[in-house]
DNA sequence: AATTTTCTAGACAAGTGGTCTAATTACATC
DNA sequence: GATGTAATTAGACCACTTGTCTAGAAAATT
């Protein structure tokens, strides 16, 4: 059902742990882990902290220790979501060995494989808080909308690029078609979790690509 | 605040009413458009029963008269909402006065107005709850994918039309454009919720009528 | 060894969710 | 008009959630 998380095999002795290398906590790190799978499945408010807690074997002791509120550990999630998909993004955007269209459209590839290996289950962790966005602590709005403009900022660059070698018109305003594909895509994405199907995600990425101005 | 839906200045008698001309019952019917304005802002998961009711002045016991569950409830507004896009679809691409492509622009711009007189705070009710699919009870995903056939539908119906009129090129995968409409569609209003712009908007009609084969 | 720091354990209170039973009123029937 | 039935409301009820709090255990520090 869940290959990526099991209730935690350690130990988990109770105490102040011996000090890791990295000086970061395990627990935490495992928290953040579970949450991001949970939320990118369920969204916020239909998650409960207890759940996260029970899938990965944490006590809610433990929980509160490192953060402060379910709020805070919202945050935290959306933070390193949105650095894991920026690293992502920069991995296929940076590879100069194909042409700049070719690399957004490994990142399309990359992503689709990845939601289908999810079974359709997971979407977009940032897409499915920016839904919410209704009933969320009013912290999280200009969050996600940070986020959303970080990657949007690296397509940006990657179509510039594009651009500059003659793949785009030279009239291309690239920032409003970097807006337009992660519009698209997320939308392409709750739909693709609707119909556990990856058809949206390929139709909408032929449209964004045939639809670029040469 | 919220300008449609005010507490109930009705008296609220308990027993039986007296029988009402129409047939159908007042109070379900203020449940269903109340059900609608909040979860197209909030969601399934996020929105509680009594929030609902309080907000309309019905009490609990009324509305598990009314509605088996709040599963059913969902069921109920999903429909509903279904229904009420889908006319506003044919009282759009219906419009014989217009050529089809300027009948679809018309959609989209009485929808964008709809959602700026709600403040952006008003999303897709059936967006919405596709993206909780994850968490929602079964009988949900193949009623919302319905749905989004259906809108799909009138759509491709009304590409087509331009199709005959040499407005689109011979070729065009209507179908396949309208299912393009929608995934864009529905990423724009996540976006424009988000953001309480409606640049989202505007940005995704402009590349998708932009992008459709001449 | 004593103390401090770091974390775990899990009980607990307040509040919310959804459901259900009993009470209340109108209508129908005789 | 008395009795029975259908339609609706009132609010009790229980399970569950969130966040807090105290106690406890083990490493680190002195």
């Amino acid at each position: 059902m869940n290959p990526s998380i099991s209730p935690s095999p350690l130990p988990r002795r109770r105490g102040r742990p011996p000090r890791q290398g990295s000086g970061q906590s395990e627990t935490r790190e495992i928290l953040l882990q579970a949450g991001v799978e949970i939320l990118a499945e369920k969204g916020f408010s239909a998650t409960g902290i207890d759940e996260i807690l029970r899938r990965v074997g944490v006590p809610k002791g433990s929980f509160y220790h490192f953060f402060a509120s379910k709020e805070a550990f919202g945050v935290a999630l959306v933070r390193r979501y949105g650095e894991l998909l920026s690293h992502k993004l920069e991995r296929n955007l940076g590879n100069e060995a194909l042409p700049p269209l070719e690399r957004l459209r490994g990142f399309v590839a990359e992503s689709r494989a990845r939601m289908a290996l999810h079974g359709f289950r997971r979407g977009c962790l940032v897409g499915n808080l920016g839904q919410e966005t209704g009933c969320l602590p009013g912290s999280f709005r200009q969050l996600l909308a940070q986020v959303f403009a970080d990657w949007q900022g690296q397509v940006a660059a990657c179509l510039e690029a594009a651009r500059e070698r003659g793949e785009l018109a030279a009239g291309a305003d690239c920032q409003r078609l970097a807006a337009c594909f992660w519009i698209g895509w997320e939308g392409a994405v709750l739909r693709a979790k609707l119909e556990a199907s990856p058809e949206p995600l390929d139709i909408f990425a032929e449209f964004f690509f045939a639809g670029l101005p040469r």
